[in-house]
Order: C-alpha cells, then structure tokens, then sequence
DNA sequence: CTAGTAGTTTAGAATCATTCTCAGTCTCAT
DNA sequence: ATGAGACTGAGAATGATTCTAAACTACTAG
C-alpha cells in the first residue's frame, strides 16, 4: 500500500477505492550548495531592508535550515544556548520585516517560525494537537491545482484578494499517538 | 464569468483556463429550526458534561450562531456588553471542554472561536491579513474530495493520525482591499 | 587613522491576551 | 428547607512576546 520511490522520504501512496495517486513528501533535506543560495538571498534581502547580516541572524537561519520545520522559540534556545531569548525574538521580527522568515500560531500557546516559501518551496503542515509539533510536507501536483482553482473562484465571489493559502492537517504525530 | 445561480450566497465560478468548475457558497443563515436544534444540541453536550446550559453560556452561543463567522473576545463584548471578559473567557473554556466550540488561530493576537463542525457543517476559513477578520466559506466537494484522499495518505505515509484539516486562505478582505 | 553615523545586542521592564482564584450565588435533587 | 455541586465575576496572576535604554560594533567620510 504504501511504496518507496526514491531517497529514504518519499512515497506514493495508492488509497484504496479512490482513483487518486496520492502522492507525499517530506522537504527534501537540503545539499551544501543549496544552503549557500539561501544565505546568499537572505543576505539580499536584509542589505534591501538597509540591515546586516550577522552572526545571531545566521545563528537563526543556520537552525531553520537545519530542523527543516516550523520552530518555536525553544527550538532556538535549544540550538543556541547562548542566544538571549530577546535577541531571538528581535532576530524573528526584523527576518520578517526583511521577508525572510514567517510566523505561522499552531495547536499550543507557542508561535512557529519558517523561512519564507520564496526562498524555500511551497508546503503545509501537519500539527500535533498533542504535543504541538509541526512537520512540513510537500503536497501532490493534483491537489495543489484543485486549490489554486478554488482560490481563484474565492477571490472573486467574496470579494477578497487571496494572497496565499495554507492546508494543515490536525492529528497526533508519530510520538504522541 | 461569475453567475449567481441560487439565493442571495450562491455561485458558481468558472476560471478561465481551468476545466475545474469551482463552486463556492458562504455558509447559509440558519432557519429558527436550526438555531433550536443547536440549542438543544449544545444542552446535551453540556449536560453530558456534567454542566448546565446557563444564560452567559446561551447567550454566547447566540452570538456564535447570529455573526456565522470566528468570533473574537470583542465581538463578544460588543455583543454583549455587560458580560464580564472574565466570563466570556471561562464559558469559551468550557464550551470547548464540553466539544461544543473550537477556537483558531489567525493573523493577529486574538484568539477567534466557533461552533464545532459536528454542529454546523464542514468549512473553511477567508483570513483578512489587513484587520483579521475571518470568513466562513464552503468548499466544493471535488476539492473535499481531493483533500481527503490526500490526507489518508499522510496518516500512513508519516505514521500521523489524521482527525481533521483546515485550508485557509489569506488576503485582503472587501473592506480593506 | 579617527570620529561620526547608523545599525546591533542584551538585560530587564512592560504589555496584554488569557487564565486563575476565591468568595459569593444559584440549582436541583433529596 | 438543605447540602452538594455548579456558576459567576472582580481582580490577581501568568507568560509569551514586545519594548526600552544603554552599551557595542561595523562601516565610512575626512
Ligand atoms: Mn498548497
Ligand atoms: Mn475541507
Ligand atoms: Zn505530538
Ligand atoms: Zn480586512
């Protein structure tokens, strides 16, 4: 029922009674010369935003990088011990008004942050209404056309002008079942 | 390219381009008859919990069901002036003990609470990134369906067990676009 | 090199949505 | 009527997040 693909996190998954090929996947674990772009764009955009890149902003986008999912603020002081928690959140709040970093409010009491989906790819999120863990995941072709087309239909029957969209899915995640 | 084809809420959408029908209906007012049988629903809830379905309690679900969209602590005060805060809170808590109200997160720091879906109907959410506002909107079966299909997949795919999903969408609501 | 300017860091105070406490009140079954 | 247990509301407390103010650092013009 459920196949192995490609590298260790990808599958395509076959419902039964469903005609549709749902297919999944983990973000991709990111390669050297990928990690380089990144600081290199983050770079621009705080040069843009007339702000540096130092060392406590690196520090920030170096655990992004590395944890690959949405990080609350105890994941920062976890990574970096020595990081007053105040600078952290100025760090957050000055990545997001350079269009770096985005917050996303989970299942608990703890803000998430993320790198922007322009300097990483589109993706949602399942949350743990447990424990609160956030675990991104990439979603199939089909699907992300169907909503597309929906957005397009909402932005003019209601009057609104969509800019993005989210898609989570709330359950236990694999340690808290 | 819009065509109104039933009462007052109700389209359907066609994107250029898109074979994709989209249709889309804002959650529908509630007949007399509903408003009642969700009282007594409500009462049942409460009562299976232990808890009595007071006035405070009653006339918050009141203005649950009369807005027909996420409310915040200050929709509920302007709604109801002379309920203390302290109280709104604690019924909110309560109501969501007994599985009669949900609460979500959105753009801003209010918290915004609902009915539950068993009580109303399945739907999802407009978020305002300008002023927050939330707006109740149904979605088309075949996007259900779609996103359904996906989500068996993920509670396989990533040992996560799926209980529900939200799509959301961000933008610019009519009154601050 | 040297001072000026402007961005950066951080400890601690402040904010404020939300939750908690507790004393008084109400309901209902006996 | 009475006791147990639920309900209410004013105010205090909590705690994630933001703000402040003072010291620090990187860059630049002279
Ligand atoms: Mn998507
Ligand atoms: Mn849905
Ligand atoms: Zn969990
Ligand atoms: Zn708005």
């Amino acid at each position: 029922m459920k196949a192995k693909i490609g590298q260790a996190e990808r599958w395509v998954f076959r419902p039964p009674g469903l005609a549709v090929v749902v297919e999944l996947m983990r973000r991709p674990v990111l390669t050297e010369q990928e990690r380089v772009e990144i600081h290199d764009s983050v770079q621009r955009c705080l040069t843009r935003y007339g702000q540096r890149y130092t060392d406590g902003r690196r520090a920030i986008i170096e655990v992004l990088l590395t944890l690959r999912r949405p990080v609350s603020i105890t994941d920062i002081e976890d990574a970096l011990p020595q990081l007053p928690r105040s600078s952290a959140y100025r760090h957050l709040a000055d990545l997001q008004a350079a269009s770096v970093v985005s917050r996303l409010a989970g299942t608990d009491d703890f803000a998430r942050f993320e790198l922007v989906e322009e300097l990483t790819e589109h993706h949602h999120h399942l949350l743990c209404t447990y424990c609160g863990r956030v675990t991104d995941v990439v979603s199939p072709v089909e699907l992300e056309r169907t909503v597309t087309g929906y957005l397009k239909g909402l932005a003019k029957a209601e009057g609104f002008i969509a800019q993005s969209h989210r898609i989570d899915v709330f359950g236990l995640c694999s340690s808290c079942r």
